[in-house]
DNA sequence: ATTTAATCTATTAATTTAGTAGATTATTGA
DNA sequence: TCAATAATCTACTAAATTAATAGATTAAAT
């Protein structure tokens, strides 16, 4: 499941990949929070963390608000999945963002669980990686 | 990411199909436990779960234990990890066995987090569906 | 200077996950 | 029929994660 979380920080950088389409300037978290009904001060740590992973780009002081920090079309869901929810993969052993031996394998090679997962790692990656916030606006559907 | 319950979950089917294979009658939840390293007690609620959704089959007493409810092959990965975690979609508006409207959503037809939702939940969907016990020991691979 | 708006520090509430303890019931083999 | 075995049932509890909230501080613009 996506939580809250992740799926605040996309409704919101979905309506910032729109207002930057028409050439808005930065958008202040209120305006945001409200548009979207999202807890401000809740937001407010979500936009921080997608700031400081260069996602979003910030403006402090009268005028200034958030925007992307790149154009929409270099930033992919994938990348604003990761930084709220963590990795993609089901078992961290199948990451690989942030790969780490589960606890419980002895031989990671012949884990069946880890064969399957890895699958549906790669499936959900090709999409999220394959699918950026211009893509999303366009409706444009990848897979 | 799959919680511990899934995970122990799988280990154990995993090994039970094994068994199956082997023509092994039933299999105690202490064995199964020792063999993974599962606490035993959580593992009983885990079992018992599958049990109640007839994917497992359980018998009491002397001689007693759990074995598979049905065929190796008419088990499917997306089955137990239903049952243990609950749907694969992430978020409730593209599941198929728990639909449920967000409560964030205005449109659905018009969501964009939906439509990229959707493909991932389908492709998850069609690789742990597609993918039975019997396959995951022969280490076939359908994706 | 005043206003606007992000940032920083700290806490808290609610929910979910992971696990434990102990009594009870069913089955079998001696 | 009794002792052993093993699942089941009821009832907690602890730890971690998620979802926030409150208030003070810093930066920019007019």
């Amino acid at each position: 499941m996506l939580s809250k979380k992740a799926k605040y920080g996309l409704q919101a950088i979905i309506f910032l990949a729109k207002e930057d389409r028409k050439k808005k300037g930065p958008i202040p978290i209120a305006e945001l929070a409200k548009h979207d009904k999202i807890p401000k001060k809740f937001l407010e740590i979500i936009l921080l963390e997608l700031r400081k992973q260069g996602i979003l780009h910030s403006k402090m002081g009268v005028n200034g608000g958030y925007s992307l920090g790149r154009p929409a079309d270099l930033i992919s869901i994938g990348q604003v999945v990761r930084v709220l929810d963590g990795p993609l993969a089901a078992v961290s052993c199948v990451s690989k963002t942030a790969y780490r031996k589960c606890d419980e394998c002895k031989n990671e090679k012949s884990c069946e669980i880890r064969k399957i997962m890895k699958q549906v790692r790669d499936s959900t990656a090709r999409i999220l990686d394959g699918t950026t916030l211009a893509d999303a606006l366009k409706g444009k559907v990848n897979f």
